[in-house]
DNA sequence: AGATAAAAAGATCTGGACATCTATTTTATT
DNA sequence: AATAAAATAGATGTCCAGATCTTTTTATCT
């Protein structure tokens, strides 16, 4: 449903809303995510090429979000390191159905539409506010 | 968000419900569904296995729905090859989240939920009978 | 009843994508 | 100039999709 990478980019990201005061290293956000840090690395590159988190080079620089948690819908997260696919045509190309999709590829589609408006209107901001008993992630965060 | 096994089972099953009068060879549905032959043979392993599927080996035999259309959620298809996971505990393994979720994995979860709702309310006798143009698949089915 | 052909069932093998690790280069700060 | 950090490049491992081949089962036809 939702890959590894996708995962691992989301983490990032609360982990990065929770404390925005200052960045981050991928080392630090590796070790309160528990994601493998060189892998998290290429993760952030993603993220920062499209412009979801920013980053700052040289001595106390990192990684820090580019926008406010709730200006942040879950959804460009997502995409900015595994993109949601759309059926847009069919994909045994008959070419009786050109650009329609016939009912069962028209039916996933609306599952994965779905789920896009899901993460379009859910935001870093609205996960943070949850008010659910445990805390996103990290155990030790912000200490 | 769909595996590629996924579609493909789906393919088979609604090709198999739309002529279910007689058993239909792997190299037929192959055919008409536009999968690899040799791998939709797994595919539809998979799926006798679970019972989705009947089995007929030996001359004129071939695979049949093991139910009726209206009877046979897509969740059923999907869950034969690809099960859908959930987030059941903390990815995390975070000692003070135990058995409860934090609110990132919940919000990922209840969108799985809703997915796995969506898929076991709609049928596979839904798909045909949804009243759009296109017929499912198969240009030259049932010729 | 035995032979044959048709079909599923099963065993390997390969290429590609994703995930992980290692090493080097570039850039900014002190 | 020294250092800390991201950026880049490359190597390795694992899993899924797909291809090929062999074996087993069973209906049908002499």
């Amino acid at each position: 449903m939702i890959s590894q990478t996708s995962e691992y980019a989301l983490r990032a990201v609360v982990c990065l809303a929770q404390s925005s005061k200052k960045p981050h290293t991928t080392a630090e956000i590796a070790r309160l995510t528990k994601v493998p840090e060189h892998y998290l690395s290429k993760v952030l590159l993603m993220l920062a090429k499209h412009e979801v988190v920013y980053s700052k080079k040289g001595l106390h620089g990192g990684y820090m979000l580019a926008y406010l948690p709730e200006n942040l819908p879950l959804l460009n997260v997502i995409n900015a390191v595994d993109p949601i696919k759309h059926i847009k045509s069919c994909p045994l190309k008959l070419k009786t159905h050109g650009t329609n999709l016939c009912r069962l590829h028209k039916r996933l589609n609306d599952s994965i539409d779905l789920i896009e408006e899901l993460f379009k209107t859910s935001t870093v901001g609205t996960i943070l506010s949850d008010p659910t008993k445990s805390i996103p992630l990290c155990e030790s965060n912000g200490k």
